[in-house]
DNA sequence: CGGCTTTGACCTGCGC
DNA sequence: GCGCAGGTCAAAGCCG
C-alpha cells in the first residue's frame, strides 16, 4: 500500500509526469540530488548528546542500510514537519574518512518551513515574512534537490516555476560572499548562525577546496543559471562514496533550513549523524569549510 | 499519548 | 532472465 507513497511518487511523478517517455523515466536516481560533505570532529560522530547539527526540518529516520562497498551504514530520512512533504535526505559517511558525512538531499519541500521568527526572535519576521518564495516554497537543502533532469534541462513536471525561483534563492546562497543572499533568506541563517555555533565547534563543514565562493551549478535548473553558477570540476575530497568524481558536481546551496523546531533531534544512526542543513549557510559564512555537491544523477 | 528510532522484509531498478 | 543493490514500508519498542 504504502509501497507507491514515497519512491514511485517522488520519481514518478517528477521523471514521467511531465515526460513518461524520458529517457531516464525508468531510471531510479533520475532525480537531482544534492549532496553535502560535512566534516566532524571524530569524537562528535560518538557523542550525539552534543547535539548533532539538524536543519530547521524536523527529520524522522525511516530506514538504514549497509552499503556496499562502505563500512558505514546509509540512514534515509524523511521530512516530518509535513506529512506530505516528501523532501528526503540520506546520510552516510565517508568510507575513507569516518569524520566525514554525506548527507544526500532529494526531493523538496512542499511546505513552508518552521516559523523561525518564533525560533529565533533575532531574526526580524520582516526577512522571513517578507520572502514568499522562503515561506511557500520553503527552501532547504532538500528543496535544491529538485528532481530534474540534469540534461536538457527538459524540466520535468514538478514544479518548475518553483524550481526557477528556488534556483534563485539557491544561486544566492552559495553566493554568501555575494551578501545578498544573506540579505533575504538568511534569515534563518542568522538565527540559525547562534544555533548553530555551539554545534560548529563539533561539526566543520568542508566546502570544495577548488572555489571556496562559490561552484556550484545547476545543470538542471536553466542554462541560464548555470551561466551565472561556477562549475567546479574537482575531486571534492578523497573520500567519495559514491559521486562521480569525474563529474562536475553541482554545488548545492544548502538552503536555508529552517530552525528546528524540535530542537534538535536528529541523531545519526549509530555510527552516522546527522547534519544541519541551515547548519552549512551559518558555517560557510563564518568561512567554514563544507563541501556541498549537487550532484545531478545523470543516467550514464 | 505522541512521535521517533530500530530492524527485517519486500519491491523496484540496473547491470550482466 | 537472473542476481545484486538500493530504497522504502511496516511493526515493535523506547523516549520525551
Amino acid at each position: 500500500m504504502a509501497a507507491d507513497s514515497i519512491a514511485p511518487k517522488l520519481d514518478m511523478e517528477d521523471s514521467e509526469g511531465a515526460k513518461p517517455e524520458a529517457q531516464a523515466s525508468k531510471r531510479r536516481k533520475v532525480v537531482h540530488k544534492t549532496v553535502m560533505r560535512v566534516k566532524m570532529e571524530a569524537n562528535v560522530g560518538k557523542q550525539k548528546n552534543e547535539g548533532p547539527p539538524s536543519d530547521f526540518w524536523s527529520w524522522r529516520k525511516y530506514g538504514q542500510k549497509p552499503i556496499k562497498g562502505s563500512p558505514y551504514p546509509r540512514g534515509y530520512y524523511r521530512c516530518s514537519t509535513s506529512k506530505g512533504c516528501s523532501a528526503k535526505k540520506q546520510v552516510e559517511r565517508c568510507k575513507t574518512d569516518a569524520s566525514v558525512l554525506v548527507i544526500t538531499y532529494t526531493s523538496s519541500h512542499n511546505h513552508p518551513g518552521p516559523d523561525i521568527h518564533s525560533l529565533n526572535p533575532a531574526v526580524q519576521p520582516s526577512e522571513a515574512d517578507d520572502d514568499p518564495e522562503e515561506t511557500t516554497t520553503a527552501v532547504s537543502p532538500a528543496v535544491s534537490a529538485q528532481e530534474e533532469e540534469p540534461e536538457q534541462g527538459q524540466g520535468h513536471g514538478q514544479g518548475q516555476g518553483q524550481d526557477q525561483d528556488q534556483e534563485q534563492e539557491q544561486e544566492q546562497e552559495r553566493h554568501p560572499d555575494l551578501g545578498d543572499e544573506q540579505d533575504r533568506d538568511r534569515p534563518t541563517g542568522v538565527a540559525i548562525d547562534q544555533a548553530d555555533r555551539a554545534q560548529e565547534d563539533n561539526f566543520h563543514y568542508l566546502r570544495s577546496p577548488a572555489d571556496c565562493s562559490s561552484r556550484d551549478l545547476v545543470m538542471e535548473q536553466e542554462d541560464t543559471l548555470a551561466l551565472q553558477l561556477h562549475m567546479y570540476e574537482e575531486p571534492l575530497l578523497s573520500c567519495s562514496p559514491e559521486e562521480p568524481k569525474g563529474v562536475p558536481a553541482v554545488a548545492a546551496p544548502p538552503p536555508p533550513p529552517p530552525l528546528e523546531p524540535e530542537g534538535g533531534h536528529d541523531f545519526f544512526f549509530d555510527e552516522l549523524e546527522e547534519l544541519p542543513a541551515f547548519s552549512y549557510f551559518a558555517n560557510l559564512k563564518r568561512s567554514y569549510c563544507f563541501f556541498d555537491d549537487r550532484i545531478p544523477v545523470v543516467p550514464s
